[in-house]
DNA sequence: AATACGCACAACCGCATGTCG
DNA sequence: ACGACATGCGGTTGTGCGTAT
């Protein structure tokens, strides 16, 4: 290779900042690749007069190598402790994991990744992982994809769904995204699910509820990171696109579910979990071939107890052996919950929450569980979940559970049912409660409609519109939590800001904002947090017509789809 | 055998930031 | 406050090698 000699002069053009520069004349600087002298000779400075003062080691070594690519020699090829060869898988991991967290910040990646440099871990990703892209294949997995779906710093790029505070907890800037969470955060919509999940037995789920925990989540939550006793360990998760699912479910389950106790409804849970059997003639793989269209399920559920640290005593007479019987999924929901520790808090109390929680979500939601007042349902007899859900709550999108339990300490269990409203490519969509390969029926609840006035909204009996602009939200899979269950799918549907709606037979244009539901996708489209939404049962699933999909773009942060119980 | 291509890696470049006088 | 200098960071380009055609 030939070599290139700078001048000095045009050495200071370069942007070098002139170091040591203009002072010694003409100096001749050699590019390229280094040779075993000049690395000698490097080393040979460094190790006595050591790092720093790169520019005045070019001028006293006798190097014709400019300052910086001394450094950057010394940095990354001849320094100590260099990790050298492939990157082992988890390094791979821990890549993908700070990538989906950092974005494009190779220096401060590298600082968690001992011996190995930024510009390896660059090579990496610009090599390894955008051949991923090429391949169709996601820039993450999907666990990592899920996991930073939403993101608090994950904008949608170009409409008004930015979420970001473009700060993290450390007040650093965060990167913008620039696409590195793709279609799944388009600007049609990405909004999802993002769910807190405990250490929830499976067998626990309700057949409708589609939930992966993501054991995989380095960082739990803040609010809860350390239940010292508890076996509250959180997760995050968030929804990602049918096409996604099953391997994702498979893996986080088989690879990273710490609770043996929970293996055994692995089998059960994805038997019952993940009949998305497409249609045959309905293309259900979008992302590849309608990059616009994505279909998400979604659902989760959450538990949380309280850590004995909390210190809070229950009174005697208020316990209550929280076992149904009234339905199977109310029983099921509650009763595997193992036990924490003692603790105990009382309803009144339930402030003291706030000390371990910085969510404002968590708040709200601990107000609603306050609310309710601990109804006697539920310390007395084994209830199902209808009798809890009995609360005429609709401005919430959650519904929470107070549980405790002489034994098992209290516990809230929150729950709901979240839309995740996205385009899909069909007009239909499976229930994937129903284990048959028959279709399941699918109820169309909402049908809402822009006009000249604004959104209008109707309860519709229709499986699917011929409107240009139309949601059509299909409720899924709740019959064994309630007979009826299109009313509060319904009620909670882009509630208009002046009114309620009325009734199930009522419908009524509505001008103006749409408030945003306090579901998933308020929060995070108007809050920029999203911790403690979570929604386990039913799943709505949105059919939009292709039209819609500018109007959902402009409003989609004050048209909140939701549902809940 | 020649060529094209992809890949991995190294190095460079421009810019931003920090430090110091 | 300002400028000069030093350093660091991220994007980009260059190079060599292996493989497919």
């Amino acid at each position: 290779m030939d070599e290139v000699l700078l001048l000095q002069d045009e050495e200071e053009r370069n942007g070098e900042g002139g170091g040591g520069g203009g002072r010694g004349g003409r100096v001749l600087l050699k590019k390229g690749p280094w040779t075993a002298a000049e690395d000698a000779i490097l080393v040979a400075y460094v190790e006595k007069h050591g790092e720093g003062n790169w520019n005045s080691l070019q001028k006293h070594s006798g190097l014709s190598r400019c300052g910086k690519s001394c450094r950057l020699r010394w940095a990354n090829h001849l320094r100590p402790n260099l990790k050298k060869g492939a990157f082992t898988m988890d390094e791979e991991r821990l890549i993908i994991q700070l990538h989906a967290k950092l974005g494009n910040k190779w220096a401060r990646m590298a600082a968690q990744l001992p011996g190995r440099t930024d510009n390896e871990i660059k090579n990496y990703w610009n090599t390894r992982i955008k051949r991923r892209q090429r391949a169709g294949l996601p820039v993450y997995p999907p666990e990592v994809q899920s996991m930073h779906l939403l993101s608090p710093y994950v904008h949608s790029q170009g409409d008004a769904t930015s979420v970001s505070s473009n700060t993290d907890s450390d007040g650093d800037a965060l990167p913008s995204p620039k696409g590195q969470i793709p279609s799944l955060n388009h600007a049609m919509g990405g909004f999802s699910l993002p769910v807190v999940l405990c250490d929830i037995p499976l067998n626990a789920v309700p057949d409708n509820a589609l939930i992966v925990p993501s054991p995989s989540v380095t960082e739990p939550l803040q609010a809860f990171s350390s239940p010292s006793e508890s076996n509250c360990y959180l997760t995050e998760y968030k929804a990602m696109p049918f096409s996604q699912l099953s391997d994702a479910m498979t893996k986080c389950f088989e690879l990273h579910h710490p609770k043996p106790h929970c293996k055994p409804a692995l089998d059960s849970m994805l038997a019952r979990g993940f009949p998305l059997e497409p249609d045959p003639g309905i293309d259900f793989q979008f992302p590849g071939v309608q990059p616009n269209y994505h279909g998400f399920a979604s659902g989760s559920y959450s538990c949380f107890g309280l850590d004995s640290s909390l210190k809070q005593e229950l009174p005697s007479g208020q316990s209550v052996e929280a076992a149904g019987s009234a339905g199977a999924d109310a029983s099921a929901l509650i009763s595997p919950f193992t036990p924490l520790s003692s603790s105990k808090i009382l309803p009144s109390e339930a402030h003291t929450f706030e000390h371990v929680s910085n969510s404002g979500l968590l708040e709200s939601l601990l107000q609603e569980a306050e609310a309710k007042q601990w109804n006697s349902h539920f310390t007395s007899q084994p209830k199902d979940l209808s009798s809890v859900q009995t609360l005429d709550d609709h401005t919430s999108a959650n519904k929470t559970l107070r549980i405790e339990d002489s034994n098992a300490g209290t516990r809230f269990v929150s729950y709901a049912a979240t839309a995740a409203i996205q385009p899909i490519s069909s007009t239909q969509v499976y229930n994937w409660k129903n284990t048959s390969s028959s279709r399941p029926t699918l109820k169309p609840v909402i049908k809402l409609e822009e006009s000249s006035g604004g959104l209008s909204w109707a309860y519709s009996d229709l499986e699917s519109s011929t409107s240009p602009n139309y949601i059509s939200l299909y409720e899924m899979g709740v019959s064994e939590w309630d007979d009826g269950p299109a009313p509060y799918a319904a009620e909670t549907f882009a509630q208009p800001v002046a009114a309620e709606p009325e009734n199930s037979s009522s419908s009524g244009l509505h001008s103006g904002n749409y408030r945003a539901g306090p579901t998933v996708a308020g929060h995070v489209l108007e809050l920029g947090s999203c911790q403690w939404n979570n929604m386990p049962g039913a799943c709505l699933i949105g059919d939009f017509a292709a039209d819609w999909r500018p109007s959902i773009a402009a409003t989609q942060h004050s048209v909140d789809t939701g549902a809940i119980f």
